[in-house]
DNA sequence: CGCCCACGTTGACACTGTCAAGAGTTGGTC
DNA sequence: GACCAACTCTTGACAGTGTCAACGTGGGCG
């Protein structure tokens, strides 16, 4: 095995098992014993339990930032959509890492400098987005409150779907993509920029 | 002490842990020794660990909807804000129970009748005020993408706050209902019924 | 060669949730 | 009063957990 490998073996083993049943179950000495090593082989790679959801919140933002400017770069004429799409569509996709990347219980991102970095152009992307929609003349406090509902709304979207009870309620708005328009639309922030060019 | 006494010191306990800590750390042989009792005392009032999280729940819903209520009795004329309000209030004055609605890897809803049931009024206080706002024409479709819009923006809002992020990036626009109303405003759901009367 | 260091091992500790069995009190019924 | 049953709580045990400590082990380098 080259010398990363146990790492990203523990990592990949972690991820799964938090999509499945959520990061509170997850046992250091099971995921060790799944990569077939003893119960202490792990603390080689990472310092603590804790560090575990630390790596796994890196990793997490980095896919994040790309698919949030993958999305942004595909769909320049509705941004906002475009982001709350890659937002919803992201964490539903990559759930074991969303689950993890805003749990401070689980990992404080002040703690780890390299995770405050990541976690920080994250934010850079949506305060951009949102400079770049209301224009120049906008105010600061009008771009913190736009930037703040965007937030919210992507992010509450994402974690009801996640943790379930939306669909138990609302039922089936056909598809995702269908869902987050409608959404999108009833929220008053989509299509801001050019109406039906 | 009364037949209750033991099963509300170990909730109160429980629920003042959370707020603190989040509920994957709580123990529920702390709970029962800080209400100075043996270990397995409480068995008798919760079959299970998950079982204090259920009653925690339950407890959860009721307040909530209580609140909810109150706020759209104290605010006729702008609703989505007043629930807005009352939402994120809820959550922020009561870490302890909102931490553990919504996280149904500690309780499943469906696995409680009583829970079930509180849970399914809370949701139709949502719905009402929609239909209520959207008035008697609007289509069951836009029904449900208001209702998922304004519940996304609600929870979203709510769990940004009690997990921190939020105040760190966007920094602190003055008070809880500032903040609230500025949002309610860039999302264009606010003051549907009638603008400034 | 000798040495170090990264990697992995075994062993131990306190702590956790939970099962099992027993003790004490209470209330009701003969 | 005597008995029984239910309820509440206690003690004891078990496997499983995170983590500290000490111990191999093998490859690279002086």
């Amino acid at each position: 095995m080259s010398p990363q490998t146990l790492r990203e073996t523990v990592l990949k083993a972690a991820v799964d098992y938090i999509a499945d049943h959520g990061p509170d179950g997850l046992s250091f000495r099971q995921v060790a014993q799944a990569a077939g090593v003893s119960h202490q082989a792990p603390y080689h790679h990472f310092t603590d339990r804790k560090g575990i959801f630390e790596a796994i919140s890196i990793e997490g933002y980095e896919l994040f930032n790309s698919a949030m400017l993958g999305a942004l770069a595909g769909n320049p004429d509705d941004p906002t959509t475009a982001l709350l799409e890659a937002y919803v569509g992201f964490a539903l996709d990559h759930r074991g890492h969303f689950r993890v990347m805003f749990r401070p219980d689980l990992c404080m991102i002040s703690d780890n400098p390299e995770l405050q970095r990541v976690a920080d152009a994250s934010f850079d992307v949506l305060v951009d987005l949102v400079r770049d929609v209301l224009g120049p003349k906008a105010s600061i406090s009008d771009i913190r409150a736009r930037a703040t509902a965007m937030w919210a709304l992507a992010h509450g979207l994402a974690t009801l779907l996640i943790d379930g009870p939306l669909e138990n309620k609302i039922g089936r708005i056909g598809s995702r993509r269908a869902l987050i328009r409608a959404v999108a639309g009833q929220s008053g922030m989509a299509t801001p920029k050019k109406r039906k060019r």
